[in-house]
DNA sequence: GCATTAACCACCG
DNA sequence: CGGTGGTTAATGC
């Protein structure tokens, strides 16, 4: 189930590149929907490709070998990932995991290394995208210290960054168990975190959505 | 005390 | 109808 269609490429990095070189991306990139749970990569396997996640959510785990689960991340639409191991050509070190029905991108490698070999522009993107990501990295690791209310409000606001994930708006399509799900607590306790930051005027629940209105506040947020 | 799981049921789309 | 959310009760750390 592939398209080279219209794509709505949501991809931000489209913009910097030239007629010719988007014209490549375009004949190149493979669009795919995917169904809620699908296992879209698999760690371990070679990398061939750069993911992007053009709709949906997509979770990006890492895990022992006895399954426990390591590190989490959530990928909203806008989101492209993979270019590390891409760029190293070694196997995937992550599964990556479609959480509900999702429309998933995959530019191959040889187009991948092509951008790198001839566009400044692309290079400075993903410059500004690996730096990002390891400064979320890193603040991560301090969320275990904070109280659950805390930690759902900096996930919460790490799926709204404008520099990881350019296509999220102000509102995204996610519900409380997924939101549980990147926080580490249950779904009935990241229920009530988000109607205490919704009492603080941080953001707005929805029904199946959340809706941003302070940023800063919400990485602020308890600490 | 606080969080978790399990279970309801109401409501939204 | 299925998915989501608000709530409660029982149990554990």
């Amino acid at each position: 189930m592939q398209s080279t269609q219209v794509f709505p490429l949501a991809a931000d990095w489209l913009d910097l590149l030239t007629a010719e070189q988007q014209k490549r991306v375009r004949q190149d990139v493979l669009i795919e929907q995917v169904a809620a749970g699908t296992v879209v990569e698999r760690k371990g396997e070679p990398v061939q490709s750069w993911l992007g996640v053009l709709d949906g959510l997509a979770k990006v785990s890492v895990g022992t070998a006895d399954g426990r689960l390591v590190s989490f991340t959530g990928i909203p639409p806008g989101g492209w990932l993979g270019e590390g191991s891409l760029l190293k050509r070694e196997k995937r070190k992550y599964d990556v995991v479609a959480l509900r029905e999702s429309v998933v991108a995959r530019m191959p490698a040889a187009t991948f290394n092509w951008l790198l070999d001839t566009s400044i522009p692309f290079n400075r993107y993903l410059l500004v995208q690996m730096n990002e990501r390891l400064s979320q990295f890193i603040g991560r690791s301090e969320y275990r210290l904070l109280d659950p209310d805390a930690r759902v409000a900096r996930h919460v606001a790490e799926l709204f960054n404008p520099l990881l994930y350019p296509g999220t708006g102000s509102r995204l399509a996610i519900n409380q168990e997924e939101i549980g799900y990147l926080a580490g607590v249950s779904r009935q306790r990241a229920n009530q975190a988000l109607h205490r930051l919704e009492a603080a005027g941080l953001l707005t629940v929805g029904y199946g959505a959340i809706q941003v209105n302070d940023l800063d506040g919400l990485r602020r947020f308890g600490g």
